[in-house]
RNA sequence: GGGCACGUAGCUCAGCGGGAGAGCACUACCUUGACAUGGUAGGGGUCACAGGUUCGAUCCCUGUCGUGCCCACCA
């Protein structure tokens, strides 16, 4: 047997330890997928939620990556070939603004000073900088990526997937460009996504406008002259082009088909009558405005009506020069257009309603509560806005998705998050993915001359198509086209590079297959594909999972996983979501540095019971980096008492009591932990493995152990010895997962050294399973071929030892009752007393000679001893069912153990009261289950014969007092 | 307006159709030969409220109140 490494140090120190383990998994390269010693294992894959490249852990990351870890670590123990994939995402809109406001910060030239080419640059130069900080912070957690294929969304593989999928969409017209109205974000001058814009409450005003009608003369006085509509923001009314009533309305029923002369303007505009007027809101009358607002835009389309813009893209009144604007307006128009133009729309706002209300226009103000767009990285409101884009048919793509998970393909953990799944890709959107952008993707489309055009995964190849095209469309000539084909210097400038990028989130969609090498043949996408397990937050469904899905499904033939955990969300103290621009964002990193990232894993783990948000306190995380210490100390105790396992030793065939019980127990927690993890219930799995370590493992075993082991050599000692080792070990295995750095720390001095824990296989569950879940097994590994048998096999060897579990269960309670009594009637620590077992059966009488040592030291005795009789004035305790004396005489007064004796018997009385009222009731006793009915009849014995012996030993006391 | 959660010990949270749990905090005692980042014992809750289903409800159903989140184009 190899000598014992160096000794345990006398403190746990996290910081040495945690960077140590993490230089020794990477010397080993334990993490990386296809190991040759795992080519033939099924493979378990997880791809990461891609951080953003140029941002920091924040409490979400320390609890998504920990959960994903927990995963990995426990499925690479269970003998699987794990990919965990890393990587980082560009994040265009946030790196951008990033960048740009350094160089504000710098007072350096802005981006479009810099131009395009110099600009990207210098974002490079920012990732390059502060790109590796995220890995290196995911590395300090622990997490157990494989670090050597680190991917990053603008990667060369990575862009080539997003070329080839816009082209192929768009081949498939499932990508298309489209001027419609966008979600406009003023300040960052670019369109956004339906889920980029946040809805926020404010206060502000209904204003209700009097439009003139035409042929009358206007007067305020006159409510015959005018038609009433309300609206929230007047300053759009530059640009309505109607207004529509109900056509059922009966007050504006003479009124459909007139006109109305629009204030200021003086455009004419219709009166029409749509559905989408609703009587009961405001006067029933609407202005529609179909530039600025997408239920307007509807509108207009069904009437046929103009679209005028009346602001440009900074938000800005745009009319001088407008076309649209100027199109058909009476004489004298050109004045107000010049005196508006060029104003910033909330103080247009102000000045168009002073200026109606000048004008006798302005019949009212209401403060009104409403909700209004804000764009999420920017923060101002947004600006329906009329744009050509490129769009997503994300209807179409969503179908497959849809069936997927409805059928089961795909299953949501918890489960009613598929409701919310199913909510919105039934009400999906076309998705609006260019951006007026510089970082990202740039679209792969090309114009010619008159703007046709031609989207290809090459400018080479949108060159080619361009000159057939205009060749045949007679543009240019056969001639011309040969030379422009053949030269690059003649085809410079034909066509021209559509400037804008791509959502984000585009690329995101694709991680599951581009990170594995698609669209080349590359072995890891057979391998790896579809993936086992997406770990993510609920914030992100629409995003990104239900996206990946569409993409998946399309690209791949199959879903990108088989399962989707969806993990709380880590909340301030307020329970408001944490983000950066919030500032209200706790630094795990800090965490780490005080308390270990395995006290800040296990108390993430602990806490990640499903369905609720975690408030994260950081005593909690202080009292497992507690926990971690009284393993460390444990670990320290069984070295310091030679524990080692013998070769070959088998705890199956232990024969000590206490020994079998251990192993009884450890199964237990095996299975405890082991079922746990399969089911995502990472905060029981946490619980099984603290309690076992903590309750079972220190409190008692290996106090019930220490006489043994401090005892003179015996075959009972060595066995020992190796037990306190053999569970040791089981601890550090079960407890990895959670804890990785203090547990492989612990195995490398401590166990046999002939490997990484990281890589040791995990326990077996010993346990004998009932024929239901043996039925259930065999139906899921007959039913999923990813779930082979070998994995969730049974040791044919059993641990469950009932005779065993008995024995200890006595001592245990007969040590814990004579504590409590002891500090009920405030003996001293000090003070050793007697015991006295009375009228004890064969079974007590044989097993307590084997517990007299521990039993005396545990609960402070100076000798024990059996009687047919309680002795005089003594404080008498039953344990299971037997009563044992603790003589007092002399030693507490007797009136108080006549107390505690009296508060017992109540407590008896009330147990039987209860039972008896069950028991009395001819409906329980008819219609409940009949076990549950006999365990009612057993706990009413029970109790009264626990109700007997204190009465007794009451009755004695009250002999001698 | 629609949807989803949640309301359990002072705090943070588990749990659950048949005698209310954990961590921290609190109280008392203990420097016992792994550990004071520890040990032992203990106090503390009509499980938000009101109905209903049930032999039995903290748990299931309905409603009320309160809190939070998500979605929605309503003047």
């Amino acid at each position: 047997m190899p000598a014992a490494n160096a000794m345990i140090e006398k403190n746990y120190q996290p910081a040495d330890i945690e960077s140590r383990m993490s230089l020794v998994w990477e010397d080993a390269r334990a993490f990386s997928a296809g190991r040759p010693d795992r080519r033939d294992a099924e493979p378990f894959t997880i791809v990461i939620p891609p951080p953003n490249v140029t941002g920091s852990l924040h409490m979400g990351h320390a609890l998504n990556n920990t959960l994903q870890d927990i995963l990995c670590r426990f499925e690479r123990m269970r003998g699987r070939d794990v990919l965990w994939q890393p990587g980082t995402d560009h994040a265009g809109i946030a790196t951008q603004m990033v960048v740009e406001r350094q160089l504000m910060e710098r007072q350096q030239p802005s981006r479009r000073e810099m131009g395009r080419e110099k600009f990207l640059a210098r974002v490079w130069e920012w990732k390059d900088e502060s790109g590796g900080t995220i890995i290196n912070q995911l590395k300090r957690l622990g997490a157990s990526c494989d670090w050597s294929r680190e991917r990053f969304t603008m990667d060369e593989g990575l862009s080539k997937a997003v070329v080839k999928v816009f082209v192929e969409l768009h081949r498939a017209g499932l990508i298309y460009k489209d001027k419609r109205l966008v979600n406009w974000d003023p300040k960052l001058l670019t369109a956004i996504s339906d889920l980029e814009v946040q809805q926020v409450e404010l206060k502000g005003n209904l204003w209700y406008l009097r439009y003139p009608l035409e042929g009358r003369t206007f007067s305020p006085d006159d409510p015959t002259s005018f038609i009433v509509v309300a609206t929230t923001r007047p300053e759009t009314m530059l640009g309505d082009t109607a207004v529509a009533v109900h056509p059922d309305d009966e007050r504006y029923q003479h009124l459909i088909g007139k006109r109305v002369i629009l204030p200021l303007v003086g455009r004419e505009i219709p009166i029409v009558a749509d559905t989408y007027s609703d009587p009961e809101k405001g006067t029933g009358a609407v202005k529609i405005t179909p530039a600025h607002d997408f239920n307007d835009f509807e509108v207009g389309r069904r009437h046929g009506l103009a679209q005028i813009s009346v602001l440009d893209k900074e938000a800005c009144l745009n009319l001088v020069g407008n076309e649209d604007y100027m199109r058909d307006l009476p004489e004298g128009s050109e004045e107000f257009a010049r005196e508006f133009h060029g104003i910033e729309r909330f103080a247009a706002r102000k000045k168009i309603v002073e200026r109606l209300e000048t004008f006798g226009f302005l019949e009212r103000i209401e403060p009104n509560t409403h909700m209004v767009p804000h764009g999420d990285r920017s923060g101002v409101v947004i600006e329906p806005y009329l744009t050509d884009q490129w769009y997503v048919d994300a209807k179409t793509l969503a179908q497959p998705a849809i069936a997927a998970v409805r059928s089961g393909t795909t299953t949501f953990v918890p489960k009613n998050w598929e409701k919310t799944y199913f909510d919105w890709m039934e009400n999906i959107q076309p998705w609006c993915i260019s951006r007026q952008l510089w970082w990202g993707h740039q679209i792969p489309a090309w114009y010619g001359p008159d703007g046709k055009v031609f989207v290809a995964e090459t400018e080479e190849e949108a060159v080619g198509h361009a000159i057939g095209y205009y060749v045949e469309q007679e543009v240019i000539t056969p001639e011309q086209g040969r030379e422009m084909a053949l030269d690059r210097n003649k085809r410079a400038g034909f066509i021209t590079r559509d400037e804008d990028v791509l959502d984000t989130w585009f690329s995101s969609a694709l991680w599951p297959f581009s990170t594995l090498g698609w669209p080349d043949d590359a072995p890891e996408v057979k391998r790896y594909y579809p993936t086992n397990v997406l770990v993510t937050g609920f914030d992100i469904i629409f995003f990104w999972v239900a996206r990946m899905m569409m993409m998946g499904l399309h690209f791949m033939g199959e879903v990108p996983f088989s399962t989707v955990y969806i993990h709380a969300l880590v909340r301030d103290e307020k329970g408001a979501k944490m983000s950066k621009s919030k500032g209200n964002v706790i630094d795990p990193l800090a965490l780490i540095d005080e308390y270990g990232a395995d006290a800040l894993r296990f108390t993430l783990a602990a806490m990640a019971a499903q369905g609720r948000d975690i408030k994260l306190s950081s005593q909690r995380v202080e009292g497992y980096r507690n926990f971690a210490t009284k393993l460390w100390n444990a670990c320290r105790f069984a070295e310091m008492n030679d524990c080692a396992m013998p070769d070959g030793f088998d705890a199956a065939k232990a024969k000590e009591t206490l020994n079998r019980w251990i192993a009884h127990e450890a199964a237990a927690a095996t299975r405890e932990v082991t079922e746990a993890i399969e089911a995502y219930r990472f905060n029981d799995a946490a619980g099984a493995i603290y309690r076992f370590v903590w309750n079972v493992y220190c409190d008692w075993y290996l106090e019930l152990a220490k006489p043994v082991l401090t005892g003179p050599e015996s075959r009972a000692k060595a066995e020992t010895q190796a037990m306190v080792a053999w569970a040791r070990d089981e601890i550090l295995k079960l407890l990895h997962p959670f804890m990785p750095f203090i547990t492989e720390a612990l195995w490398e001095t401590t166990a046999r050294r002939d490997g990484l824990l990281a890589l040791t296989p995990w326990p077996h569950r010993t346990d004998v399973p009932t024929v239901e879940e043996i039925a259930a097994l065999s139906a899921a590994s007959f039913a999923d071929p990813l779930v082979p048998p070998l994995l969730i096999s049974f040791d044919a060897a059993s641990f469950k030892d009932e005779a065993a579990e008995a024995e200890i269960g006595w001592v245990v309670d007969l040590v814990t009752a004579i504590r409590s009594v002891r500090a009920e009637m405030n003996i001293p620590p000090a003070t050793l007393m007697p015991l006295v077992l009375v009228g004890t059966s064969a079974e007590t009488k044989e097993r307590a000679p084997r517990w007299t040592d521990v039993i005396k030291r545990l609960a402070r005795l100076s000798d024990i001893s059996f009687a047919d009789g309680a002795p005089e004035g003594s404080a008498q305790l039953v344990v299971r069912g037997e009563v044992a004396a603790l003589p007092l005489k002399g030693v507490v007064d007797l009136a108080a153990e006549r107390a505690r004796l009296t508060k017992e018997i109540a407590k008896a009385d009330a147990d039987i009261e209860r039972v008896d009222k069950k028991l009395g009731n001819p409906n329980f006793v008819a219609k409940a289950a009949e076990e549950v009915v006999e365990e009612e009849r057993e706990k009413r014995e029970a109790a009264l014969a626990r109700k007997a012996k204190f009465q007794e030993a009451l009755a004695r006391l009250a002999g001698v007092g």
